[in-house]
DNA sequence: TGCTAGTCGGTGACATGTCAACTTATGTCC
DNA sequence: GGACATAAGTTGACATGTCACCGACTAGCA
């Protein structure tokens, strides 16, 4: 009972906020990348760090750990991919547990193709946005929220101790 | 050429550690609330308007503009909520096009148990982490970047103008 | 060497979200 | 009244994301 139940109005206003805007900005960047190279936000997160890796391949461990995604997440988005011709997966030679990922052609035009417009977009609706001052507040604001979420307990270098 | 094609290292960080706390913050907030009251962050979306409402009924275009979701969305979730009891379909008496969705007991009792909890995670990993200036420099910050944001042109109240 | 724990990737079931199309009803204009 | 645009809601197909589990392999250690 002495405990605040409630949100104040300012709070809940600038929790409301911050969500509406996320989905907001995230909505509009995802559109803009559809219309403009047919690739979704889940194509790209997985096509840029293939396309800036040693000859378009990496072990499918590392590009999870570069995304940070569940294995699970990853297999499946590769599967699509894969169906789409985007990527392929090879075996993984030094490692009979592990496989590798694997650029296409079309992958590589795909990702080349999207990239230009997509930092734009990323410019335009958000980094334009702010001044240098207000980037570093954001900044500031953003790890401090950061390091108060409580560590996913499945994640392997921190236990639930 | 002459346009910048990648983002400063700073700005690629920013970009990187905005989303990446969005990405978790969301993750530990849906974990606790599966974890402490076996609702989703979809059922409370849906389950906190209607619990607000009058005999905790609202007509269904109302509830979806107070979440501000699409129809398509609010019907399968609605769909999925009351295969589990938590809310019922009822007629529309005053339009004929329109349906009601209505807090079951069981739903009433769900979103009454999570509410506190919820809550005071929303303090703990978010609020509670920013001063009271950190807030409204945040809110200052949003705002900016939500009014640079180009609305979607399905937005019932905004139209492409 | 063999046991055991942990790693790696994949799969199926399911929840969530988006899009296009459809049905039905309402409102508007002639 | 009738033609037409619009609104409300649903549905099916599909993309995405999470969870639990499996199967194969590796690594550490008795």
């Amino acid at each position: 009972m002495v405990e605040p139940r409630r949100l104040s109005e300012q709070e809940a206003a600038l929790w409301q906020s911050y969500r509406e805007t996320h989905r907001e900005l995230m909505r509009a960047l995802e559109a803009r990348m559809i219309a403009n190279s047919g690739l979704s936000g889940a194509d790209y997160a997985l096509l840029h760090p293939l396309s800036e890796a040693e000859d378009g391949v990496l072990r499918t461990r590392d590009l999870g750990r570069s995304v940070g995604w569940e294995r699970s997440r990853l297999s499946h988005q590769v599967s699509r991919m894969e169906k789409r011709g985007l990527v392929c997966r090879e075996e993984c030679t030094s490692d009979a547990r592990g496989s590798m990922v694997r650029l296409t052609p079309l992958g590589r035009k795909a990702i080349e193709a999207a990239a230009p417009d997509h930092v734009d977009a990323v410019r335009t609706y958000f980094l334009d946005r702010l001044s240098p001052a207000e980037q570093s507040q954001l900044a500031t604001l953003l790890s401090r929220v950061a390091t108060g979420i409580p560590a996913t307990c499945t994640t392997p270098e921190s236990d639930c101790d």
